[in-house]
DNA sequence: TTTAATTTTGCAACCGGTTGCAAAATTTTC
DNA sequence: GAAAATTTTGCAACCGGTTGCAAAATTAAA
């Protein structure tokens, strides 16, 4: 049924070689050949399988996007950037969801089997393990929203966790909150422990500051709502909470209002990733950002570079957050 | 670099057919040698290139995952579902993304180029042509949410939309309001159109009821809170609206709030698609929810069955949709 | 115009598997 | 225990391209 370059050949009169070589850039054709080549693929609407070729040269142009983040808005939003910017480097994402599933053998063989030319991990959960194993498996990797080393075994793509902790006890005590609370997502995720340690760090340059700390189950509102409607049954609130994730603000936010307590007065939100619903006006949450676009731009970069030069050493592109400012924190006074 | 089936042959002192067959089932090979050469396959860590194989069995186990829905919510699920289905199914979802890119012919040569088995095109946006393109190139195609035919060219699963349009209108009638509009989502999506004609055919059976109608932008929040807007500025309010979407609505009713109007007293909304953030206590919108989880096992059942049988003729499977009783509708009086 | 240098083309082997066919080995039947 | 029936194994060709190498064709130099 389909086309193959043999039938091309046939029909232009020239031997198969002289069909690959006109499709192959780079490659030794005349003028004339490659228009009487062309013509008969025209004709006959071939175009060449990738994966035959990718049987000679080793390239199928296919990268591995693995991630466990399908709960979360923001991937959607890292779906779709990922997928058209590798779509625009001629790169064709292979999707591996790993939900619920975090065993790196298996990935990597579910990718080798294919033959991929790298893997992006976009994930703020999985460790830097994770993403050895894919090179030391030999498939290029970049982990994109991964926790960084300053010896990295593979290139990491995204910020610094522990800076936005920090950034986000400077904000809260700048605001003049008196007792704050790091409301965080699942412990386990390498994002999470490392918002931590920064929110602390800064934390202990203000001891008159008292400060506590929790966490939600999952990064959703349920989870959000749930463990602010504990809090506040138990009676020990803080002031102002640094929430892991937006979701887990909103879910927080809906808890505090039910409770009557008036934001941002009372008591004040940051929360993490401006996703789109924070923007809205109903919710109005002041957050932090991290810049997404670059962080894809780069990832995808890196790899390009990579099927350059398989041995280039592992880099660490970390980008700045930003606190947006709206509705859910004091004003600086 | 990578262990090949002939390596595992030398090793195993027996012929690559043997190796092969161990790797193939329903092949024959005896207990003795499907033990010699597995265990020399486990020291060489050996698994087979799916490529390879594909040259020869004319099968990828790939399957093409089009969308061009990159931005409405519901669809991380879809993508979250099918990828697992497909996984579960020993298949490996090739994804394309064609946001602002509706050129069939690309689409499927894109495909066609790495073999894909077969194709699942989740759109409810993309028109049934698009999909019919893959059936002509011989791409076993199913489309999940697409708009359906009574005599169907590819295999379409989803819901009636104009059943669903007649349900609103149904609902919103019952519930006593007097005035109603539809809020639509981008006109050109057959599932709007199809909505649309629902909604006012069974309004027509009831003449009483006035009734008028107008679409966003997009399916977003922002364009769902400045059509609200406008119509509240233009002074031409209905009592209740059927909204092309729940972001949509979310929008709607935050207009609705900055202007003071009660909901959902002085005025209704009903949303669709029961998104997550519908149940948010804050925002509990009253919605009709399509049946996802059966939809994309349904679109997978057909994708698999069609694998072993590519002349299956086209199907349509068809879910009813639920009204989800919230807050935005007068109850039943 | 002849010869040398350069470019274009085709041949044939190969990438890593699969499979039809016949030979070899095993099992069944008498 | 020999012959027939059945199962297992290996050989070799093939899937749809690519590529090193040498022959053929073209261009440049003499």
């Amino acid at each position: 049924m389909p086309i193959t370059l043999r039938d091309v050949a046939t029909r232009a009169g020239v031997s198969p070689s002289a069909v690959s070589r006109t499709f192959t850039d780079g490659a030794s054709v005349s003028e004339k050949m490659r228009r009487k080549v062309e013509k008969a693929a025209r004709d006959l609407g071939y175009s060449p399988n990738a994966l035959a070729s990718a049987m000679t040269t080793g390239r199928t142009k296919l990268i591995g996007l693995v991630s466990n983040n399908f709960q979360n808005p923001i991937f959607l939003q890292v779906f779709d950037l990922l997928t058209r910017k590798l779509q625009d480097c001629g790169l064709r994402p292979l999707l591996l969801n790993l939900t619920g599933e975090t065993d790196a053998k298996t990935a990597v063989r579910m990718l080798q089997q294919y033959s991929v030319d790298g893997a992006i991990v976009a994930s703020s959960t999985l460790p830097p393990e994770f993403s050895k194993s894919f090179r030391d498996a030999g498939v290029p990797v970049v982990n994109s929203f991964g926790r960084f080393s300053t010896s990295p075994e593979v290139h990491v793509v995204g910020v610094d966790n522990s800076e936005c902790g920090r950034m986000a006890a400077r904000t809260l005590v700048e605001r003049d909150y008196k007792t704050v609370a790091f409301l965080g997502g699942p412990e386990a995720a390498t994002s999470t422990q490392d918002r931590f340690r920064g929110f602390f760090q800064e934390l202990a340059k203000h001891p008159h500051v008292a400060h506590s700390h929790s966490f939600a189950a999952a990064y959703s509102f349920d989870a959000g709502r749930a463990e602010m409607q504990r809090l506040i049954a138990a009676g020990d609130m803080a002031d102002a909470y640094f929430c892991g994730d937006d979701v887990l603000s909103i879910g927080a936010l809906s808890a505090v209002a039910d409770a009557g307590l008036n934001v941002p007065q009372d008591l004040g939100i940051i929360g993490f990733n401006d996703m789109e619903m924070a923007r809205w006006e109903n919710i109005n949450l002041t957050t932090i950002s991290q810049p997404i676009d670059q962080i894809l731009q780069s990832s995808v970069d890196l790899m390009v570079s990579m099927l350059d030069d398989p041995d280039r050493s592992p880099e660490v592109r970390l980008f700045p957050c930003k606190l947006i400012e709206r509705g859910t924190l004091r004003p600086l006074s």
